[in-house]
DNA sequence: AAGGCTGGTGAAAAATCGGTGAGAAGAATG
DNA sequence: CATTCTTCTCACCGATTTTTCACCAGCCTT
């Protein structure tokens, strides 16, 4: 069962589409399926969902239509949307017509994975091999972008589950819990910015928070957090503050408010 | 600068296609590039070529015919042997046709990231945003990162380390601290502006200073710093002031407050 | 020799950084 | 709906780092 995330705005694709999309089994595994699809024609209802859907409720896979009643930014606003939620999420671009501006823009812009056009000779087959193609690494055992590694540290940008030397980060103020959401994020982006530091706004910026009240001593409060809570899956505290102060870990950037991460060298255990 | 691996087996494609893959910059820096092509007419000399390509020498993507002469499999087996030696290359099909068998198999087997019909319209376009679309992680994993060098001195804009012969650049106050932020602005504004000096009112308009607040004295103080950090990179510190006296390295310019860098000579050892 | 420029020194001022604890906001539970 | 627990925000302190500044000495030109 795969769960598909999908806004079509007009009754005669969805119609065209929703049987083939419903019963194909996109995991090779069985003949046939019963996928959960999820449709929406307003950009709204759409938005909304993603808004209030559980970080590990995730969808296998987007499908968007490229324009929206008339808006042609529709899909991309979504799209974002959507990679902002769950990085790792592949999403389909569907559109009338490709070999246009809007195709260009949607690569140019990384929002999207692949561009089908409907209007194309076997469009069934095409979409499905298509989907099935984007599925395979998702729902491989071993899947390939699902982890973001750097060094001992692990991050799963679908459950946002984080391991340090396979230890689970805990919650420095309750270890029996997991590293809170906004520490377990902010790690994350410093990951990827790697090596690039990141400043207060910046960091602000992705978290999607308001500027008004993410301030420097807010960010600053989590990267203290988020220090402890790899300091106790390290095993020595000092030891790893000390390594921070060598210049690997979290380090501090020194102007601007900024932090950036530094992959220690590997784990000597 | 790009290197494509390329087998098609129908001149006129390849004079079509030659020219925009040639100068494509695919990974979004200048306006034009100049990738290396590596285009192959027959099965056996691209498969030749693959044994022979040291691991290390792995093209950046490649773009296969589906068919070659005749051979439907043609694709299929170089695709394989490709991801035998580099599992991580993009591999692109290009095809007279989409819809097919062809491009079911292809994705069935995993054999391909992406299946481009040759005639669509602007296939020039779509050919060019599909691979930058692949390549983009691919360039993302091995950054380019934008070094701005000048003899033995480097300075990552990115990650904002600087180096001099290899050797990272210290606070001269705490030899285990970076250089602190403002002599490094400095340095690479000197860097940036050679052989041209920078007066004290230049400077303080790049550093976005108050002008009321950055004085001469000020930069000078600066200047000592960069000097100093510099001089323990260089090892003999007395060496690397004689060498500045000489017109080399940071140069007192003599007039206005203004100095300059001047590329020392390369290293001897 | 006087005056401007340059480089050295040390200390004050400002900014940054990490720690602590209290309160606000939000989510989960009964 | 009230209660409890968790997470997030904020203000303050002290330590450290970075930047600014004042003062002195040598060198060169006038």
């Amino acid at each position: 069962m795969i769960k598909i995330f999908w806004v079509e705005d007009q009754q005669h694709w969805i119609d065209k589409f929703r049987p083939l999309l419903q019963i194909t089994d996109f995991s090779g595994v069985s003949a046939e399926a019963d996928n959960r699809l999820e449709v929406f024609k307003q950009q709204d209802a759409a938005h909304n969902r993603i808004a209030q859907t559980a970080d590990t409720d995730a969808p296998h896979i987007a499908i968007l239509d490229a324009s929206l009643n008339g808006d042609d930014d529709g899909g991309f606003s979504l799209s974002k949307a959507l990679l902002k939620k769950w990085p790792a999420l592949p999403i389909v671009f569907l559109s009338e017509h490709s070999g246009t501006g809007i195709e260009e823009k949607a690569f140019q812009q990384g929002v999207t994975q692949d561009f089908i056009a409907k209007n194309q000779r076997n469009i069934e087959g095409v979409l499905v091999w298509r989907i099935k193609a984007l599925l395979k690494p998702v729902l491989a055992a071993a899947p390939v972008n699902r982890l973001l590694t750097s060094g001992d540290l692990e991050i799963d940008l679908v459950s946002w589950e984080v391991r340090w030397k396979n230890n689970r980060l805990m919650n420095p103020a309750n270890p029996a819990r997991p590293l809170a959401p906004t520490p377990r994020k902010i790690l994350r982006f410093l990951v990827e910015a790697s090596p690039r530091p990141l400043t207060t706004m910046q960091m602000a910026d992705k978290l999607d928070a308001d500027l008004e009240k993410f301030s420097y001593a807010n960010y600053r409060q989590h990267i203290k957090t988020v220090r402890k809570s790899l300091a106790l899956a390290h095993g020595d505290e000092a030891a790893f503050m000390d390594m921070c102060r060598q210049g690997e870990g979290v380090v501090t950037f020194g102007a601007e408010g900024a932090y950036l991460w530094k992959t220690p060298e590997q784990s000597d255990g």
